[in-house]
DNA sequence: CTTTATTGTGTCCGCCGGACACAGATTGGA
DNA sequence: TCCAATCTGTGTCCGGCGGACACAATAAAG
C-alpha cells in the first residue's frame, strides 16, 4: 500500500497503451469529493468520469482504500513556505495553513482518519511543522508530540467549522445547536454548568480555532522558555 | 433525530407486544462494535443478534444513522465525579476519563465524527467539563473553546493509540511507522527536519498524551491567571 | 508472423440500507 | 361476545456498493 504512494510507477513496454493514469484517477476522485462528497466517490461513479469502465480502474489501484489514500496525499498538496519567522509564528502559519487545506477539501477529514500509511505531501507537511520547532530546546519526541497537538487541533475545529457537501442528512450548523439549546433548556438544573455557559454565550461569535491555538503555542512557550533558561 | 435520543417512549396499548426494546438493540449493537468494529454493525448483524428479522428493528429506529447515534450516547455513559478538585486537576481527570471512555470503545472515535445531534450522556459528558471551568474567569464561550480543545487533544491521541478491532486491513501501529521511517530514511534531504526528529527519537517512549493534555493546561493557566491580575 | 505481456470489458457474487405489502397479535369499544 | 382499530414482525424486492474472474482486444518483442 505505501509502494502507490511513494513510488511513480514505469510504463510497461508491452501491451496496449493505458487509457488513464493513476493520478488522472486521483485527480477525478478529488473533483467529485470536492463537488459531491467522499461518500459519492464510489469506484461506477470515477469510472463514469473517465474513458474507462469501473473494472479497469483495478489496472492501477489493487483497491478502494489505496484509492483513498493516493487522493488524500494528492489532494493534501505541498505546504507553504514561511522563511524567517520564528517558532511560534511559523507554527500559527502553519496550523493556519493547514486550516485552509481542510476547508479546501472537507472529505479529507474523514479519508485521513486513524492508521493509515503516510504520503510524501503528508510527509512534507509533518517536515515543515517540525522545521519550526528544529531550533528549540526540544526533543525529538516533544516536537513530534507538539505537532500531533496543533494537527490535532486543526482538524478538531475545521471539523466542527467546515461544512461538507453531501455530508448525511443536510443538517446545518444552527439546526443542531437550536435542538440542543432546546433540550437543555428544558431542565437546565440536569446540565447546571452547562446551562450556565450557554446563557452567557447570547451573540457572541465563535473564535474557537484562536483561542485553541493560542492556548497550546501559549502552553508550548512555557516549557521552551522552561527549557532555556535550564540550559543557561 | 433527536427525540429519539432524548425520549424515553411509551409502550403502546393496542397491538402486539414488542419483542425487543430500543435500548436492547442498542446493546446488541454495542455488543457488536466492541467486538468486530463498527463496520461490522450491520442491520442484518444487529437482528442476529436478537429474536427479530431485519425489518423488524426499523419499527424501533428510523435508519441505521439513528441507531448510531443512540448506541454511541449510550456507549458513552455517565461521566465520573471527582469533586473538590482544582479546575486544573478536574480537567486533567476530565481528560483521562474520556480517553479511557475511548479506549473501552473505541468505534466511538468513528460514530461521533462531524455535525451530529447531542445526546443526553454526551451532555453530561459536556457539562462535567465546564463544571471545572466554573469557578475560573473565563467566559461562557471561552469554557466551551477550551473543553473543545482539550476533546479534541483526546480525541486525537485515542484514534492514534486505541487500536480498533476489525481495522481495515489489519495494520499494525508498527507496520506503518517502519514503513514510513524506512521512505524518510530513503532520502534523508527531502525531509531534513523529519530526518532529524527521527533520529533523536530512538527507543524513547510514547508520551503523547500527557505530553499534549500538560502543554494545553500550561496555556489554560497563562489565560486564567491573567484574568485574575487583572480582576484585582 | 507469432509469441507474450498488458489493458479494458462484461458478468457474476455477496452484502448493504431500506421501501412496501401483508399476515398475525392484542386491545378497546359496541 | 365480536368486530374494528392498532400495532408488530416477516418476506420480497430494489438499487448500489466493492470486488473476483474469465475473456477479448491490443501492441511490442522475437
Amino acid at each position: 500500500m505505501t509502494e502507490l504512494l511513494w513510488s511513480t510507477p514505469q510504463p510497461p513496454s508491452r501491451g496496449p497503451k493505458p487509457a488513464v493514469t493513476l493520478s488522472g484517477i486521483a485527480e477525478a476522485s478529488i473533483r467529485i469529493a470536492d463537488a459531491e462528497g467522499l461518500d459519492a466517490v464510489s469506484m461506477q461513479r470515477i469510472a463514469a468520469e473517465l474513458p474507462v469502465t469501473k473494472m479497469a480502474l483495478y489496472r492501477y489501484v489493487p483497491g478502494k482504500a489505496e484509492l483513498i489514500a493516493v487522493m488524500s496525499d494528492l489532494a493534501m498538496g505541498t505546504p507553504p513556505e514561511h522563511p524567517g519567522l520564528t517558532w511560534r509564528d511559523a507554527l500559527h502559519a502553519w496550523s493556519t495553513d493547514l486550516f485552509q487545506g481542510f476547508s479546501k477539501h472537507p472529505w479529507l477529514l474523514l479519508s485521513t482518519i486513524g492508521r493509515r500509511p503516510i504520503g510524501p505531501n503528508e510527509a512534507a507537511w509533518l517536515d515543515r511543522g517540525l522545521q519550526a520547532l528544529a531550533g528549540t530546546a526540544l526533543t525529538g519526541g516533544e516536537q513530534f508530540d507538539s505537532i500531533l497537538v496543533l494537527s490535532g487541533h486543526v482538524r478538531t475545529l475545521a471539523l466542527q467549522t467546515v461544512s461538507m457537501p453531501g455530508g448525511s442528512t443536510g443538517l446545518t450548523e444552527e439546526t443542531v445547536t437550536t435542538a440542543f439549546a432546546t433540550m437543555i433548556a428544558a431542565d437546565p438544573e440536569r446540565f447546571p454548568s452547562l446551562a450556565a455557559a450557554m446563557t452567557s454565550l447570547e451573540g457572541s461569535e465563535n473564535q474557537g480555532f484562536s483561542f485553541g491555538l493560542d492556548r497550546i503555542l501559549d502552553g508550548l512557550e512555557v516549557l521552551i522558555q522552561t527549557r532555556v533558561k535550564r540550559d543557561r
